[in-house]
DNA sequence: TATATATTCAATAGATTAATTGAATATTTG
DNA sequence: CAAATATTCAATTAATCTATTGAATATATA
């Protein structure tokens, strides 16, 4: 019936829209932006994505069919992983992609942001500039281990959680730079918004680490 | 009900999903192939990719919801492009990921080429380097618009229906390469199947015009 | 203006997918 | 060994997607 070079191509691009279906979930994704970040447990996703346990693991082990996440038992926990550093920068060009592509979501981003923090447009590429430089403070507020797996030079480890206890610890007489998972984590946000609250000069960088490290900038591990 | 923040994400990734479920099916991801050798037309994909003609509309208009096409009439004809060169890094990423990740894709390739072409597997940096250099004659059997698109310099085109007819063109004590659109593209390995019958000596390159612009080589447009 | 051609639209049936729920499994801790 | 915790499995329902068919639209040609 159908000629073997028919049937090849079928075989072939069947296989490829296996890393597509993986991609087509919102929820999915989600998690892969989550993971790009490092590790986590099956309970962690569930936590941040809004997802039952059930679900979440559903959705992992569709991730895993995929090839695209590894898991492996640790104790009591199941621990998730890129199955790749590829995922990530498969990501990113996704998040490029439609970044370029949709209006949509430059649209959902200004109308989140509109209120906040001033609704200052910064420059941006100048914002990296003296961060890069040093002068200014620079926050992670994201979860410890994630400022472990990888972090901007110099940073300072703030988890959001923790950030109102350790306010006294920060200088008043310097701008601060917050950054965290990357443009469509909110823990920046709500970060700055509390720090101009509390009368301290302080901004948002988009940029994640991902994003950061695509721009060949150093980037430190550790405490 | 939802806070602002999960309401933000949620909307985001939604939206990031939406070139998910573009590259979700395998006739479609086909056809993102081979929109990125050049404008096609409805019908010409349809004849390429085996689908019915409203079925290809269909999955192209799909496609083009997700803003990774753009179509245009031309007369009587619509002519598809894509939308941005992006998408093509994409597809390309996407292909590199799945080639990678799924030992399966690898498997099929092998079960397919098995028995043809002497099943010789060529050091594909060293016939590249060969190609650069010149001293082979190098055959673009693709149709002749995507030649005119774009092909590798000093490519004669030699698209496979005409093979038969050329034939008599070619230089009998110079090694053939023949190239097509990549390494799901079957035109190459029937070209060389027939060059090698007639007792040339024919090789294929994997490699389409993408992969050959991704190395940072010349490409060349026209005729 | 009538006809042919290329494409799209609309309706349908069948297949696949996502969320939900409750039960089952596996590991650790008391 | 029993209880607690983390994860997975299985079954169900609702929603979405794909392929198919036949009709409708739009442009070009005779």
């Amino acid at each position: 019936m159908k000629s073997p070079g028919r049937q090849f191509k079928d075989a072939i691009y069947e296989q490829f829209s296996r890393i597509g279906k993986a991609v087509s979930s919102p929820k999915r994704l989600e998690m892969l932006d989550l993971l790009c970040q490092g590790e986590k447990t099956v309970e962690a996703l569930s936590k941040e994505t809004g997802l039952t346990l059930a679900n979440t693991s559903q959705h992992l082990q569709t991730l895993r069919a995929a090839r695209l996440v590894d898991a492996e038992k640790e104790g009591l926990y199941v621990k998730y992983r890129l199955a790749d550093k590829m995922v990530c920068e498969f990501f990113r060009t996704m998040r490029l992609l439609a970044e370029n592509r949709l209006a949509e979501v430059e649209m959902i981003k200004r109308r989140f942001l509109e209120g906040r923090q001033g609704m200052e447009p910064v420059n941006r590429s100048d914002l990296l500039k003296r961060v890069i430089e040093g002068g200014v403070t620079v926050l992670d507020v994201r979860p410890v281990d994630e400022y472990r797996t990888g972090h901007i030079p110099g940073a300072l480890s703030v988890p959001l959680e923790r950030l109102k206890e350790l306010l006294s610890e920060l200088p008043k007489d310097q701008e601060i730079v917050a950054y965290c998972r990357g443009p469509y984590c909110v823990l920046a946000v709500q970060a700055v918004e509390m720090l101009q609250q509390k009368g301290y000069e302080a901004i948002r960088l988009e940029e994640g680490i991902q994003d950061w490290r695509a721009l060949g900038l150093p980037v430190e591990t550790g405490d």
